[in-house]
DNA sequence: CTCGTTTTTAATTAGTTTTTCAAAAGAAAT
DNA sequence: ATTTCTTTTGAAAAACTAATTAAAAACGAG
């Protein structure tokens, strides 16, 4: 069951909302200050974090950035805002905050419901797209779009990234090149078209590896191509 | 003819589709809700589903997840996921749904119909669930092209993987060099050709098999070979 | 338009499959 | 059992097919 907490001092709100999310298998929790909204998110390490932007002692985008500050266990915590309404310009300050999503005051909390999940989904089960992706001495920072090999950032390009990150996510997986084709672009591949091998050997080049003996990106011959490696 | 099922809540598009699908021998029908269409399933044991990612009721990965929940029986129907154009991450959400392929609306309808095809001929012919051939200690996935000897993955090469699936699922049943080598490779075969022997060959090394005391190939004098096994 | 990225082209390299062939093993005859 | 003939085996070379990658061309964001 997934956990979330609400940092909120509409002390109302939160109870009812804890307990419609009850009703669709989500344990909510709520702290009406940031003080006791910090203590909360050590102590139950919640999956996602509802953030009301009017708070006493500090305002929401305060919170949010020293969260996303603490990089090290919660800066990766998905974070839901909640905005009063047309505050339009809030939703900006809250993005290059780092925040996931929003939703103004007053809502229907099935709309809240299905953002949750929305957010929930996408951040993979346990948090995993979320969180930095580590295997095989490579750490992926999804928030920040930065991977690094071995602790040293490595520059990639759009399809270079996309590439690496699929297939850190799905290591020891066989992907064809028409199925990476897909999965990369949404497009159809020609059907002979090298793009992917050549996208592939950028990478590898990239990655310091070679197809003879692979760190990273094995070939599979009469295939398609495969990340080896233990998640560490 | 292959059965498949759609759930669409565009109705028009749906029958569009089902004339389209239908001159070209694939019976298809459209439920135009999740509940309708988990009917349907049940109903007509549909060999594929495709399936919008936007529905009402419950979206598109909802559905997948709960029908590969549910592996007792429909876990393993094939889904080709149809997702909105440029919704590149929302595939990835969908491979980690366990989705087999997807397809960007809008799309040709040929486009579709040849991905349709694909994944029903990658199913093989018997049988339209996805099927792992189990026997006498290989266990082959026909879906991902692997098989596993003992629990250990085997590295195989195109024609020994052929070779391979081809006696699994005719065990006990003597092929000819000429008969293998038709199955194989279509019509040439050379009268006077060692390729099936040294394929053979191979194939045991890699299966730790001998010819003397085989556990999988058997040599059958003065006429071919046969793969020995009592499915488990 | 410009510059960085991506795709295509094409020559090269690597891996796979087929053929060849000598040795080994099975069948049949003595 | 021994000999003889036939078939199979498997190593190695040849032929073939797929993958790699540099460089050119095309593309596309700004």
């Amino acid at each position: 069951m997934k956990k979330i907490l609400i940092i909120d001092d509409d002390k109302n709100l939160g109870d009812l909302l804890t307990q419609y999310l009850f009703k669709n298998e989500i344990e909510a929790h709520v702290a009406t200050t940031p003080s006791k909204g910090f203590e909360l998110i050590k102590k139950q390490k919640p999956d996602l974090l509802i953030l009301d932007v009017m708070l006493p002692e500090k305002d929401g985008f305060e919170v949010c950035r020293e969260i996303r500050a603490k990089s090290a266990i919660y800066g990766l915590l998905p974070i839901l805002m909640l905005t009063a309404h047309a505050e339009v310009d809030n939703r900006i300050v809250g993005l290059e905050l780092g925040a996931d999503d929003y939703l103004s005051k007053p809502f229907e909390p099935r709309e809240l419901l299905a953002r949750i999940q929305n957010i929930l989904r996408r951040y993979g089960d346990e948090g995993n797209l979320r969180r930095i992706q580590s295997i095989a001495g490579l750490d992926a920072d999804v928030l920040r779009r930065e991977i690094k090999m071995d602790g040293a950032l490595l520059e990639l390009t759009t399809m270079e990234y996309e590439l690496l990150i699929l297939f850190m996510k799905f290591p020891n997986r066989t992907f064809t090149r028409d199925e990476l084709m897909n999965l990369l672009r949404g497009i159809d591949a020609e059907l002979f078209s090298r793009a992917v091998d050549t996208l592939v050997s950028r990478l590898r080049h990239k990655l310091n590896d070679t197809s003879k003996k692979p760190r990273f990106i094995k070939t599979v011959w009469g295939r398609g191509y495969e990340f080896v490696g233990q998640r560490n």
